[in-house]
DNA sequence: AACAATTTCAACCGCGGTATA
DNA sequence: TTATACCGCGGTTGAAATTGT
């Protein structure tokens, strides 16, 4: 109420400015009415961290930077503050800009979707065919498919055909270490090379599937524990489900999981 | 020179996670 | 255990600047 909004005068960057070199930023929601100014907290960080903090570095980003940025984000997707992190002296506010403004426009296309290849790979579903089952036995062929839970639109679908362990195992909760290496091999070993198909409209409205195989040395678990997590579950003919997780990786990365398996031959499902 | 269209970027907004009572 | 406050992040907005006609 009364809160000024938009642009800041110079005079406020020096109240501001000149408060938090005395004080400090403990706290910024009481920061304004301690320093006198009639903004709100969120703006006064905003505007420290974007603009006023001494360590920010000033100027057009160099060719370096502009590299830097393109690979991150070709490995962390719009995890902007991620980025701004290995980028001393730039903002998270400043690379976003950076990258919507020039970056974007200067990929090729086909680069720039595969880019955001970080993103579709942190969310995928594993969808099985029957509702009877939750363990999947070696044996037992299964169809991995790879879908963007924002979308629904399928991404690629992979034939589990041979697994070393009786279970698959998939991302739970628990034990971050064993599924930390269980999303990076499907991240980084089942992920066929991606051709111009694989991004086009059919395959994304699920026309085209890519059959992909996991390397033998690799398996899927389901576990019980995650399994109330799936219903409700989805009314189209298919049986899906849907398993969740956030684990954390090096460095803090964060992915989600969303996987369904399909598979050919019925398979038991337990009590929920 | 005047106007329209486009681009840029600082700031805002809403959400989710965490801390604290 | 629950409610509340606060912080930080990513997406979005819109005014200002720039470019095109």
């Amino acid at each position: 109420m009364g809160l000024k909004k938009g642009p800041w005068a110079t005079e406020e960057d020096q109240i501001l400015t000149s408060y938090i070199e005395k004080h400090g930023h403990g706290n910024w929601r009481a920061l304004p009415k301690q320093a006198g100014l009639l903004r709100c907290g969120k703006s006064c960080r905003l505007r420290w961290i974007n603009y006023l903090r001494p360590d920010i570095k000033r100027g057009n980003f160099t060719a370096e930077e502009e590299e830097s940025i393109i690979k991150l984000h070709e490995m962390l997707g719009n995890r902007w503050s991620a980025i701004a992190a290995k980028l001393p002296g730039r903002t998270d506010n400043e690379i976003k800009n950076v990258w919507h403004t020039h970056l974007k426009k200067k990929l090729p296309k086909t680069e720039h979707q595969q880019s955001s290849k970080a993103k579709r790979a942190s969310k995928l579903k594993i969808k099985r065919s029957d509702s009877n089952s939750s363990t999947i036995t070696q044996s037992e062929p299964a169809t991995l498919c790879l879908r963007d839970t924002e979308t629904s639109s399928a991404c690629t679908t992979t034939t589990i055909a041979t697994t070393t362990s009786s279970d698959f195992t998939s991302v739970g909760d628990e034990s971050k270490n064993d599924k930390s290496e269980d999303i990076e091999s499907v991240e980084e070993e089942t992920l066929p090379e991606i051709d111009e198909s694989f991004w086009s409209e059919a395959a994304m409205d699920g026309e085209i599937e890519t059959p992909i195989t996991l390397p033998p040395s690799k398996s899927l678990t389901i576990s019980n524990e995650i399994m109330p997590l799936q219903y409700p579950f989805n009314d189209d003919e298919t049986f899906q489900q849907s398993y969740g997780s956030n684990s954390n990786l090096e460095d803090g990365m964060d992915f989600w999981y969303d996987i369904f398996i399909k598979t050919e031959d019925p398979v038991d499902l337990p009590e929920f």
